[in-house]
RNA sequence: GCGGGAGUGGCGGAAUCGGCAGACGCAGGGGACUUAAAAUCCCCCGACCUUAUAAGUCAUGAGGGUUCAAUUCCCUCCUCCCGCACCA
């Protein structure tokens, strides 16, 4: 009987189980280490193979961490509030939380069968109610702290979800999850003012070891810019309106105003003559939706209002435009056009036949014909002529600020966080509506406020959530008072229970608060966190506001949740394109590890490529790592007769008699070490590989000095194997807790070097020096080596250990 | 359009600080073992040249440059992937 990867993976992992081997104990005496998946919404398909490879990365440096002496802190959970469950309950009737449980048991069990490290004693599982409460809990902070508001304003809305979304989810006017339009609606909401922490969530970027992609996305979402707020008068409608902008250096060059169609001065403004044009165009920007307005992007539209406004530098009249290439939810929906020096201006006013005028010189072409952005000296601006584009934009915010007609200003893309959705499956927001239209938060004693159980789960597509037909649990009263009060109807969205999950980890089942303050100071955050690059701007930003509130509310210690931040690289199927089930190219991780196990399934998935790469998968490829485990049993096993089990070799108590194996035994505990820390797990792998094969050329009996020490440098990547030769080894205790094996410098370095001989950059020679060899030395033999035709070299350089390269 | 990343054998990839390109694996070819097959073990495996060997020449998307030496640094261009995209 060969190695056997089902008897032994069964028997470890319930080895592992019955010990409770991973069971997290705080000990204050070693370093933490917190190493995090981001955990997965238990869907009904179960894992892809996609799943494990981030897990099976944190796992192997969990493993590795363990080894080396850390106490390491590698849970997982579930973000069970979602979507797909609730629409299978309105397909079905069948209640999301039983969907929820029998979908959480099947990862549960994927995920174990996989021999990953997870502390289970502290899964959680944000739709249990010992878990939200503690969501509504912090949802009150950010109320009481006046971070959480009601709103009524038109936001994005997904008619086939039939809910709010945030910005964040609606990007490219899409619905992140069902990618149907989003259109915009005008519904009663809950708001988190994220903005209030724009800056810092800028700032502190800068220390976190995140990738850089990730930390430009987020400050391109949160889009700061400098600028100035510009104040313009209507004398014929006696209104004015303010405008941003990052170029108050080239007001003087501003020959119009636009306002977007929302705004709320338009119907103000807009004269009799023009009032049926402006409002059939109001009436068609509002019924294309985010997409169609940036599709059309090619062509400018636009009306005339009809209004003049007055140019706050120079005194001049500026007809007041509306298009819909300005958008109401930025800046303060209105802009001051500047033809000359702004692209969109520029087409806009060729297109309507509006003045340019050049403010800024610069440009290598006339602004009649281009517009020139960039930065040059002010002409035509009055007490700017002369000035470079840097100190006109200072003096005419000074010149602004001190005639009230504006100042300089700063505007973020990043919009306030829509909190409320008008779905039945997530958390309820714990807030009583007064009879008097007042709200009252409910007090952290009444919390949780359970999700109460519905007839019809069908979304009302009105603005209110199905909670709101439950007459009984809507009309309550305040428990203080005992007025009558009715509830919040709209619930949380998906992100609220991922947004502080990491923190409830470390403390997890506490029943008087979310966490301990002790607990928080010991495991701090995380260390390394490792998920998909989908949640750049989703997740990452939201818990780290979220973090930054409770840092300031005193219950958090750190400033940061995730202190290093790695994406694992998407595993597309063998067709080289996303796995997705219309294309039949779905590879489900059961199949394999019935063929292979899952030792091999672990390491093919990281010997496939940088873990940040893309890469296809190929499940031929198996055959390698299943191989490679095989020769790694057969150091230890001779091969049964038919039918028989296999018989254990002999082991060697002696040293090792190959200064070579040695050698190469030591190398390979330091390459090993390095690249775990690196997370370049496929190199790691290539060298377990090679030792085995050095191992094999041993005589039996092979010495146990390289023997252990190759289980336990292979024990992180594939754990079930290495337990059984561990424990055929005579060890009674489990690999995990066993030391990482130690090398000794003196034995990484060769004793003799061979070194490439170059004759103008050729390879023309080769030579072994013994390795601390004087540069004369290595010279000698080198040119002894060569055949230079007579000639005498002008240059010679040595490069240590590698090379002499001899120029002629 | 803007920003970021990448391009290396038939394939996945390696080369960590400018120093011998192709580690490790898959696929393929040959051999050993076997009645035979599977499994296993050993050898070969970028292209060209050469009867074959030895040797040599070329080769890391293309072209140029710096250098004794370039997959690595610089310039120009091509292709692919990812992100953003009227943000005033």
């Amino acid at each position: 009987m060969p190695y056997d990867p089902s008897a032994i993976e069964a028997r470890w992992q319930a080895f592992w189980n019955a010990n409770q081997t991973f069971r997290t104990v705080e000990d204050r005496a070693k370093p933490k280490f917190y190493v995090l998946d981001m955990f997965p919404y238990p869907s009904g398909s179960g894992l892809h193979v996609g799943h494990p490879e981030g897990y099976t990365a944190t796992d192997i440096v969990a493993r590795y961490k363990r080894m080396r002496g850390f106490c390491v802190l590698h849970p997982m959970g579930w973000d069970a509030f979602g979507l797909p469950a609730e629409n299978y309950a309105i397909k079905t009737g069948t209640h999301p939380r039983a969907t929820t449980e029998s979908n959480v048991a099947r990862f549960k069990q994927q995920l174990q069968s996989l021999g990953f490290s997870y502390d289970w004693s502290r899964e959680i599982n944000t739709t249990d109610p010992k878990y939200y409460r503690w969501t509504q809990w912090i949802f009150l902070k950010l109320y009481n702290k006046g971070l959480a508001y009601e709103a009524m304003a038109p936001i994005n809305w997904c008619d086939n979800c039939k809910t709010g979304l945030a910005n964040e989810e609606a990007v490219g006017g899409v619905c992140d999850r069902c990618g149907g339009p989003v259109i915009k609606k005008n519904i009663r909401q809950w708001v988190l003012k994220i903005t209030a922490y724009a800056d810092r969530l800028i700032k502190d970027l800068e220390n976190l070891d995140w990738p850089e992609s990730i930390k430009t996305m987020q400050r391109e979402w949160i889009g700061r810019s400098e600028g100035a707020r510009v104040k313009f008068k209507i004398p014929s409608a006696d209104a004015e309106f303010n405008v941003f902008t990052t170029r108050p250096d080239t007001l003087f060059g501003a020959t119009y105003c636009v306002l977007a169609p929302e705004h709320p001065l338009v119907d103000k403004i807009t004269i009799p003559a023009k009032r049926a044009e402006v409002n059939a165009y109001r009436e068609e920007a509002k019924r294309k939706s985010d997409l169609a307005r940036t599709d059309l992007a090619k062509d400018k539209s636009g009306v005339f209002t009809g209004a003049f406004a007055v140019n706050p530098a120079n005194g001049k009249e500026m007809p007041v435009w509306i298009a819909d290439y300005v958008l109401m939810n930025y800046g303060s929906g209105a802009i001051m056009a500047v033809p000359g020096h702004d692209e969109r201006d520029h087409t806009f006013a060729k297109k309507f036949g509006l003045p340019i005028v050049e403010v800024v010189r610069g440009g290598a072409v006339p602004v009649a014909e281009t517009a020139f952005s960039g930065d040059g000296i002010n002409i035509n601006s009055g007490f700017l002529d002369g000035l470079a584009t840097s100190d006109a934009k200072k003096k005419m915010g000074a010149f602004l600020s001190e005639r009230g007609l504006g100042e300089p200003t700063v505007s973020y893309k990043l919009r306030d966080w829509v909190f409320s959705r008008q779905r039945y499956w997530g958390e309820p927001i714990p807030i009583l509506h007064l009879e008097n239209g007042s709200m009252k938060p409910l007090s952290e004693s009444e919390l949780p406020l359970l999700l109460p159980e519905v007839d019809r789960y069908q979304p009302t597509g009105t603005g209110e959530s199905p909670l709101a037909a439950i007459d009984a649990w809507v009309n309550t009263k305040d428990s203080s008072t005992g007025r009558p009060a009715k509830r919040e109807t709209n619930t949380m969205p998906q992100w609220a229970g991922s947004c502080w999950y990491y923190l409830r980890f470390m403390d997890p089942a506490n029943d008087r608060e979310p966490w301990s303050k002790d607990r928080e100071q010991y495991w701090k955050n995380v260390d390394l966190y490792v998920g998909g690059v989908e949640h750049a701007v989703l997740h990452l930003l939201y818990a780290r506001f979220w973090h930054k509130v409770l840092y300031d509310l005193g219950i958090v210690s750190t400033v940061e949740p995730f202190q290093k931040l790695v994406n694992q690289g998407l595993i597309l199927g063998e067709d080289g394109e996303k796995m997705s089930k219309s294309r039949g190219n779905v590879v489900n991780p059961d199949d394999v590890l019935k063929d292979y196990g899952a030792d091999a399934f672990r390491i093919f998935e990281m010997f496939l490529g940088p873990l940040e790469a893309v890469k296809p998968w190929n499940t031929k490829g198996l055959e390698g790592p299943y191989r490679f485990l095989q020769r790694a049993w057969r150091l230890f096993h001779e091969e049964g007769r038919r039918g028989e089990e296999d018989r254990f070799l002999p082991v060697a108590d002696l040293p090792i008699a190959d200064r070579e194996l040695e050698k190469r035994i030591h190398k390979t505990i330091r390459k090993i070490g390095d690249d775990i820390e690196k997370l370049r797990l496929n190199t790691a792998i290539a060298a377990l590989m090679e030792l085995q094969t050095a191992i094999a050329d041993a005589p039996v009996p092979r010495p146990r000095a390289a023997l252990e020490p190759f289980v336990q440098l292979l024990s992180p990547f594939a754990p079930h194997i290495c337990e059984e030769l561990w424990a055929r080894l005579g060890y009674k205790q489990s690999i995990a807790h066993a030391p990482w094996p130690v090398f000794d410098p003196a034995l990484t370095v060769d004793d003799v070097v061979e070194y490439a001989v170059q004759v103008n950059g050729k390879v023309r020679g080769r030579i072994e020096v013994a390795a601390g060899a004087a540069d004369a030395e290595v010279q000698q033999s080198a040119l002894a080596a060569v055949d230079l035709g007579g000639k005498t070299p002008k240059k010679i350089i040595i490069i240590k250990g590698k090379l002499v390269s001899i120029v002629i």
